[in-house]
Parts: C-alpha cells; structure tokens; sequence
DNA sequence: CATGAATGAGACTTCATTCAT
DNA sequence: TATGAATGAAGTCTCATTCAT
C-alpha cells in the first residue's frame, strides 16, 4: 500500500520536476537577471539538488531558452489566434490584444524575461538570436498585421506599418520592463503609475490623439 | 627640456585620469552591464593599470555611481531649461523636448546607463533610490509639468497627466533600450526600424490619433 | 507461451550480464582509460541500466579488476602451452611466440589493458601488485625461459637473459600501446607504420643484425 | 635597503615562476595523468595558488603544451644537432643518439611525458595532433634518417626505414614508460632490469643479432 | 533483480580586490 | 602615485554512488 503511494509520489515528483524548475528558473532570471543567477539557486528554490537541474537542462542557456519557450511561445500564440478570428473594428482589435497580453502577461514574472533579455543580450550571442526568432520577430509580425488590417480597410491613416506597431506596443512592455526593475524595489517615489490606467490612456491617445482639434501633420 | 614636458605630461595626465576612467567605465558598463564588466578591463580602457582605478575609485560600484552623477544630470538640466524657456503651443514643447532628448541621449552611451540599471538595481538595492531621485524623477517631472501645461492651456483633452507623460516617453526610451542591447547584435532580423521615423510617427500618432475619423472615447 | 520465451529471454540476458559488462567494460576502459569512463556508459553499452552494474560489481574498481583477470589469463596460459610444446629452434619458437601473441592480443581491445595499467596504476596503488603478478611476471618467465633455452642450447649468445626478453617483447607491447593511443586518433601524421612488417623487421633485425658484416661486441 | 631586496625578490620570484610552475606540472602530470591532475594542485607545488597559476598559462591544456615544449623539445634538438655533427660510422651514431637520449631523459620525468600522452591523447584530440607534430614526428625524422644514412652508406642492409627506427626506439621508450608506471610503484618483483644493461643489450642485439651463426631470412 | 532520479563532492576557471614594490 | 603579481571565494558543470520504487 506505502509502496503503490510511494510510486505515485515518486512519478508525480518526476513528471512535475520540469515545471517546477522553469517556474523556479523565471523567477530568479528576472529578478537577478541571467548571469546573475546561480544554477544552484534555481535548484534550490525548485527543491532538488545542483545536479538534478542538469539532469533536466544541459546547461543554464538551455534552461533559459526553455523558460522562453514555455513562458512567452505560448502568449504569442494566443495573440495570433485572437487576431485571426477577429471580424470587428482594428481599433478594436488593438484594444482586444493589448488588453489581453497586459493581463497575461503584466502580473506574470513573464514579462520580466524582456528586461533579461535587453540586459544580457549582447553578452550571449546565441541567446540574441534565439530570442529575436522565437519572440521579438513574431510579435512584430502580430501587431503589424493588426495595424496593416486597419490601414488596407480604410480604418487607420496610412503611416509606415512597423513603427506604429513598435509605439503601440512600446507603452505596455516599458511598463513591463519597469514593473520587474525599479517597480520591484522598495523605493521612495513621488509619483505612482497605475498600470491599467496607463493602458487605457494610451490606447485613447493613439487611437483618437492628445490634441483637442488635431491638425494633420508634424512639423 | 624633456623632463619638463614629460612632467607637464604627466601632470595632465594624472588630471586627466578620472575623466578617461569614467568614459571607459560608461563605455563598458553600457556595452557589458555591470556585474559582467571587468575593473581590469576598465582600466586598460582607460589606459592605466588595475591598481590605479581603485586609488581613484575604491570599489567597482562607486565608479558606477560615478559614472552616473556625471553622465545624467547635464542632460536633465538641459531639459528642464528648454521647457522653462518654452512660448509656443505645448505641442511643439513635447515634440523639441523629445528631439533634443533623442539627439542628446540617442547617440550617446549615456542613454545605455538607463539599461544598466533596469537590468541591475534589483542586485545592488542602494542604487535604486540614487538613481530615483536623481533621475526617474526629475524626468517625470519635466514631461508630467509639459502636459499639465498643455490641459491647462486647453490644448490637450484632460487625461491623467503622469500616465500621458508615460506614455510619451515610452517609444523613446524603448528606443534607447533597444540600440544598446538588441540593436548591437548582429542578429539576424527580419525588419529593421528608423529611429527617426519611430519618433515621428509616434509623435503624429499621439498627438493626431491613428484613427482616420476618431469617434471620442475608448468603449 | 510468450511468458516462457519471456522468461527464457530473461534469464539468458541474466545469466549474460556479467560478461555483457565485462565486454563493455574493456572496450570502454581502453578507449577512455579507467578514470575517464563514465560508470553509466558502460552499463548503456551493456544494455542495463547504471544501477544494474552496482548489483554485480560494487564500485568502479572492482569491475576494472574483474576485466583484467577475465580478459588477460587466458593468453598468457596459451603462451606458456606453445613454449612448453615447442621441439625446433629457438629462433622459430620467440617467433612464433611472438607471431601468436601479435595476433591474439594484437586485433583485440585487451592488448590495451596494459596501455590502461601503465597510465593508472600509480592513482590506483593496489592494482599494481596484483597486475604484476598476474601478467607481467608471468610474461617475463615465459620469454626468458624461452631466451635461456636458446643460450642453453648454444643457439643464442649468452647475452643477459631479462633484458633480451624484454628488448624482444618491447616493439610488440609498444606497437599494442601505440595501436590503442595514437593510432586510435584521426591525426594527420607523416608516415604510417604497417604493424606486421614492424614485427618482421623487429625479428630479422634482432636474430639476424642490422649491420652488414657484423663485428663483434659494442664498443 | 629592505625595498632593494624585497624588488629583487619580487622580481626574482616573477621571473622563476613559469620555471617553477612547468617543473610542478611534470612531475604532477607524470604522476598522475593529465586529466587526474589538479590544477590547484600543480599551483600548491609551485607554491603559488590557484589563481596565479592561470596567470601564466590560460588553462591546463596550454600548461601541459607548455611543459611538452620545454621539456622534449630541446632533446630532441639536441639530437638533431648530434646526427648532423656525426661523422663515423652509423652505428656508432645510433649508439651515441641512444645513450644520449637514455641520459638526458631516461633519469628525469620528462621521459614519463610520454605514459601521459599515450594514456589520454584519445580524450584529448587537440594534444594529439600537438604532440605528433612537436614530437613524434621530429623524433621518427631523427633515428629514421640515421637508419637511412646507413643503408645508404652500405653500412646497414637495406630494411624498410621507419620500421627499423622503431624497433630502435622502441625499448626505450618502452622502459621510460615503464619507470614511471609500474618502475614508481612499490612492489615486489620476481625480477629487476638495469636500464643500461638493457640498453646495451639491445643495441648489441640489433647491430649484430642474437643468434650465433645467422641464416638469412626469417622463415 | 532492475531501474533511474537524486545527490553532492569536486573539477576547472574567473575576477574583485589587495599590497609589496 | 602607479603598478601588476597574487589571492581565494565563487560559479558552472560532472559523475560515482545510493536508494525508493
């Protein structure tokens, strides 16, 4: 009878160790970033030993893009479907998307994993290339989409595809960003952002502008 | 003759020394990060051995410090005085305030700095409150009041003033984000974007809406 | 039914095991060397699972032991029958010991357990008199007796007895040492040895001299 | 006073330390293998710590490289130097490069190098290729074209060259090898070699065969 | 008997900092 | 002041061995 609970145990350890580890590894790769993290550590916040990690991922890199993978592959996905199955207005659509990765992934260690990236990226080549591949390009390839959507359909003025994607996204991940480096110190601050306040007057003043009576045209 | 000007050399030198540390040391930090710079490395960029930058600096972390106090504050200043002097419709204000901070802190390893420490404050917590204080601050401030000025004026529709001023920000500070860290790389990408152009067409974006017939009001 | 084959299976693939390892083992040791071979390569290459091999031999050393005495025994026992049967000269018998020797040990990895001995045996200080008496000493007897003969017999000069039979077995020994290192590597070299023609000229030249018209004495 | 010795002492010690260090590191390696040999080790018999070892030579590879250099290079240019000097006949040649050879090696550990290659060249296929070219190749160069000379000279029957260089060589080396394996472990042996002994018999062997009256042919 | 997940000592190497010169 | 040799703690990864199943 012990023996049958003890497999159980046993089974249920081995099959939940690699999620327990990538949780563990997220964690500590955001809050200290990559090189800063020791392996041990992630071990030890997963509750095994320094080896058992590496019986699971051959190298810290390994496990770094795996946190990648299991952590960000999975939102980009669902923006892409969300897109896809979208019939109303752009505008609309933008909302819907923004609104949707600011919830999955503003109160997730998740989106730390860019401030991680930003920092260490050009001290890990390998990793550059991984992550430009695996996140960076496809969400480009999602928001430009959306707004290419809204230009061809007459909904949006016709300005240069990738650049207003990169400003519309632009707000959300410096919040992300913010949210796992100075957010998560305590510190002294004069002032407080309210996240979702600061998506909402975002999107108001991209999609209908700042000024009162909007001339065309900078300059 | 020579032993006089080796002595003039040398004295120049010797008061030249902490400028050329600081230089090599904003060059490093913004290329490597802080944890992964070498002191040594420093100082052979700056031309003088290891045991020479710790007479001037006595720990790699004040020579940050250091750095920063010197590389920011200028550039503030800058900023805040351009906006005291301002006439013109708060409109123009943000778009020469933004020029300027691009074309000041763009090209600049400076702007790396602000990397660097989103990467790293949560590994050396007495730097985040210097660097509140005498950065995230007086930036808010200076953008935040540029905004007030502009609803109070009846220029700008009366949106939350820090949230806008945010929001204005991001794209830039993204952008300088990005050319340190991603925009090094040789990766290979499958789109690349102007940061000139970015900048404008946020800037036309925010202050003229995106959508062709802008109907008032998110949902 | 299928449970009988079953079971027949199981219990010849268990009555096999041992040898299974030992295979495993040799191969393994000489290629890597005894410290460098993982215990979990050898129990892969033995089909088992790492555990398994800890049933049968308690530690890495004990398995290395069992290698050599499985492995080694035998040739020499061969070696001393075709002495001990020989009735022409002493000249056919040191070649056709030497012949035999090339040839059993030659092709096979266990020629390369003295390469494995030599490297190791000062790290592992309690294998030294156990190889010694297991295989050296009883190779020098055989060889010796075999050069004594010949100078007994009024074949040979009375040269010193040991170092004749050493200077006679080191070109093979050397050569299985070369075979299991260098010639083992994928090494651009200069010239290339055949083995058979260094054995053949290795006896011409020593029963026969290298010089023309040999004087006698060195020296 | 004090400072005029302490300088000299300290550049005494600096400049002794690469000297220092390669002697530690031979009598190690040849002790215990390249891979048993750690690096901490080697530095503590040099007296000197880890990190200073790393100073002079940047990783344990390079430090074995090194030692390699120093220690058989110059003996095999020495005897380069002998044969190209050399005006009797050839094989007083082989005599003199032999002895010299058993002088300059036979008594010191650099002649143990050579167990260590044997022993790991096949886990460590960048020392390989180093080894051939700084080594063996020189040293087959060396005794082959002496071989050579003598057949050319009529002096010596005309052998395939490469294979009677080695069957020269081939007791030596094997004797080296053999001193510092099982020759440095302390056991009781039914029988002792004189390496000189050994080495004149040889030689005796090979110039003028081992048998009495001589029949052409093997077989 | 057999498995393979888990452990943790230990190896190589790096680098901030010190200090004799 | 200036140097750079020296240190040793710390980090990544390996692997012999154990033990619950």
């Amino acid at each position: 009878m012990s023996a049958i609970l003890s497999q159980a145990t046993r089974q249920r350890r081995k099959e939940a160790r690699p999620q327990e580890l990538l949780d563990a590894a997220l964690a500590l790769f955001v809050e200290k970033g990559f090189a800063a993290t020791r392996s041990e550590e992630v071990a030890r916040a997963a509750g095994v030993s320094k080896g058992t990690l590496y019986l699971y991922y051959p190298s810290k890199e390994e496990l770094f893009k795996a946190v990648v993978r299991q952590k960000l592959s999975s939102v980009i996905a669902e923006g892409a479907e969300i897109a896809l199955a979208h019939e109303g207005s752009t505008a609309d659509l933008l909302v819907q998307l923004m609104l949707t990765w600011s919830q999955r992934l503003g109160d997730t260690p998740a989106a730390g994993i860019h401030k991680v990236m930003l920092a260490e990226v050009r001290n890990f080549p390998e990793l550059a290339q991984f992550y430009t591949d695996e996140v960076i390009v496809p969400a480009d390839r999602l928001f430009s989409s959306a707004v290419q959507r809204g230009i061809d359909r007459g909904e949006f003025r016709p300005l240069p595809v990738h650049e207003v994607a990169h400003a519309l996204m632009a707000p959300m991940i410096f919040q992300a960003l913010h949210r796992h480096s100075f957010g998560a110190c305590p510190i002294q601050k004069s002032f407080e952002l309210d996240p979702e306040r600061l998506l909402r007057t975002h999107l108001d003043m991209v999609l209908h502008g700042l000024v009162v009576a909007p001339a065309r045209g900078v300059r």
